[in-house]
DNA sequence: ATTTCTGCAAAAGGTTTGCAAAGCG
DNA sequence: CGCTTTGCAAACCTTTTGCAGAAAT
């Protein structure tokens, strides 16, 4: 539950304390609990439920935190807000649709061959590799373009 | 010169007359001319030399136009600015580097593999596929590991 | 003459920060 | 108790927008 929270506490040297309060658990549970990736102000808005006193600032307080421990990765899908999902136990990449906003997960080996390719072309180490697809989803090619003409 | 940006103009249909101006010749120009990705404040400071009345509205403006018509493409590379760049002839990945922000460009033909995977296994349209990698290059390499230490 | 484009200033939207009070350990 | 964390409000930064005047066709 927030073990995960507490080992990777431990994992970082810099900081000497770390304290558990009832709206730090709850950022975090809110964003594990998560159906989809949460940007910070709906993580706000869920977090009111339960919380109704909680400020937005402690939500981006929390989640710069959360980062810093890697519990949690942030991501940005277009070029306004970020989003959050716990750090996935195996690295995947998102297709995001421009119909519907929907984000897809999906596993991508060619991520990996990509990195060492590069590492060894460009002496550059690489430390992540993102792919980032966008596109349509089967409801809405056929919502957008209708489903005879596949939206070459 | 400004051909490319005329030959564009006539390929979108939507609006009747594209003006030129010598604050929108001088934005195109300097997007073209530079060494690097450049940000909007930076495009900027640059028209400043040349048309010091010009403002920052004027350039965010032709921006969004350079864009609509596909001149220009716009990136990403941190959650803070957008950058940008004329659309280049063949299509081209980025590079970050962690240490210096340099941007470094890579041709990615995996990236077309990976997009037509996508769209069998998923059912998805894909339209855009964009790699985006981090890592440190060789001299930030040394300067902040050591170059013992190749920063496993 | 008409319509687009510009500059200015203000607004917007998301994120960060300073500070005093509250709360963990 | 000491140090971290919170809530509030204000600041910040980049990008967008409304408007009246200037400029292009």
């Amino acid at each position: 539950m927030t073990n995960q929270l507490e080992k990777a506490q431990s994992n970082m040297g810099e900081r000497l304390s770390r304290r558990s309060t009832e709206q730090r658990q709850l950022i975090l549970d809110i964003i594990q609990r998560a159906d989809r990736h949460l940007d910070a102000d709906e993580i706000y808005e869920r977090a009111r439920h339960k919380l109704p006193g909680i400020s937005l600032s402690t939500v981006y307080r929390n989640l710069q935190l959360f980062k810093d421990l890697g519990v949690v990765e942030e991501h940005q899908f277009d070029g306004r807000r970020r989003y959050y999902e716990t750090t996935p136990q195996s690295k995947h990449q998102h297709l995001v649709c421009l119909g519907c906003g929907r984000v897809l997960e999906f596993k991508c080996p060619l991520a990996e061959s990509i990195k060492s390719r590069i590492r060894i072309e460009e002496g550059f180490k690489v430390t992540d590799a993102e792919v980032h697809l966008t596109g349509y989803c089967p409801d809405c090619q056929q919502r957008l373009f209708g489903n005879k003409n596949k939206a070459k």
